[in-house]
DNA sequence: GGTCAAGTGGACAGCGGTTTCCACTTACGA
DNA sequence: TCGTAAGTGGAAACCGCTGTCCACTTGACC
């Protein structure tokens, strides 16, 4: 790969990781080639479509979810651990509009890839056990509770990314208080949530 | 008006709502007028824009949450008045995908006519108040708590809607547990929350 | 310096949406 | 029954988007 060619190809993906954190996935191609200094085709060669580029631009934070759950479960105190957890996912979340969109929505395919979902699962199941069995978890807490804040967390959005971040903290907070076993009013039954089962049927 | 142009109005919008609650609001035009019946023009000539035939579908709906509102204030319990009001709406917006999308980001300078926010905010502040006051709503609770409930419930999209409703009651259950007096776990602070000016500058 | 494959810009095809337009039809008062 | 304004369907103008194409340029190896 020439020189030049590698230097545009990096220009793209940052250019695109800055337009789609502030505006969301609906930027058009075009607005990133302009901005990015390079034509349509050049953008086209590297990425022959859309998703092909926003995968590109948010794996690193598809990597850094996988990560946050490894440091998650490597936490002794479990429910230390699965606060931690949610707190960090949700800011990244709340603080890129582009990332909230791919991970919920736009391009589910492009992760759960090699089971990546099954061993989120797992992970997860198995620190809210162990959270529930230290007595600090309610024991009526389900997995798909834990969707259940990505999904409000997601619709979280202000007019400053410094806001976002402040009202999804404080939601955050909100639900983990009420997490918390001392906290124990009642409460309906756990939604069955499957966050990449859940909104688009393909179009 | 004539009278079949009455009969095509009203199937018009009868038709718009079921489609706007199943699948948000950008069902093409077209799709409403074929499966009214009726061609592009007549359509257009009751509804010259898009937004007025969305306005016109969600009025009822906007008047329920002001009467919903009331309800709430004249409950003699303020902090069940402000639980009831709360889960009416949300349950509103769970189970009608365009009623949340109009509500919260679309077409706002529709809504907020003659101070309807005003008098909302004013409402709401009093409820809180009386709540915090009868010692059941949590000292720290701010007006825009309520905000950061409407917008986290937007978020709540499941396959169908009765699993949307279960969804959104859940998480509803979950905060309003996290509101009360004595769950006055320490919380970041609030996030200021103009549901109005958020998302989209006009464009 | 010369060569040429790799790289490039920008025009354009195709698509799906909103809105407009116009020739035709119809309800209804006289 | 008839005249007419109100009502109508559908074609097409228009717009912004993704993705394609091709004639031109340029980096890097000889």
């Amino acid at each position: 790969m020439r020189a030049d060619a590698r230097q545009n190809r990096d220009r793209i993906v940052e250019v695109a990781r800055e337009l789609f954190a502030g505006r969301g996935l609906d930027v058009p191609m075009a607005a990133i080639a302009r901005r990015a200094g390079v034509g349509m085709a050049t953008l086209y060669r590297r990425f022959p479509t859309k998703e092909s580029l926003v995968t590109e631009v948010f794996s690193d934070q598809f990597a850094e979810c996988v990560s946050i759950l490894d440091d998650a479960l490597a936490d002794p105190d479990p429910w230390h651990g699965l606060c931690t957890g949610i707190e960090r996912i949700c800011a990244m979340h709340a603080v890129d509009r582009g990332f909230t969109a791919a991970f919920v929505s736009a391009f589910p395919q492009s992760f759960d890839i090699d089971g990546e979902r099954a061993r989120a699962d797992s992970a997860l199941t198995e620190l809210i056990d162990r959270a529930k069995r230290a007595g600090q978890l309610r024991a009526d807490f389900a997995l798909d509770d834990v969707t259940l804040v990505l999904m409000a967390n997601s619709g979280i959005i202000a007019g400053t990314p410094e806001a976002s971040l402040a009202a999804s903290r404080r939601l955050v907070a909100y639900l983990l208080s009420a997490f918390r076993a001392d906290n124990a009013h009642p409460l309906p039954p756990p939604a069955p949530l499957n966050l990449f089962d859940v909104l688009p049927k393909r179009r």
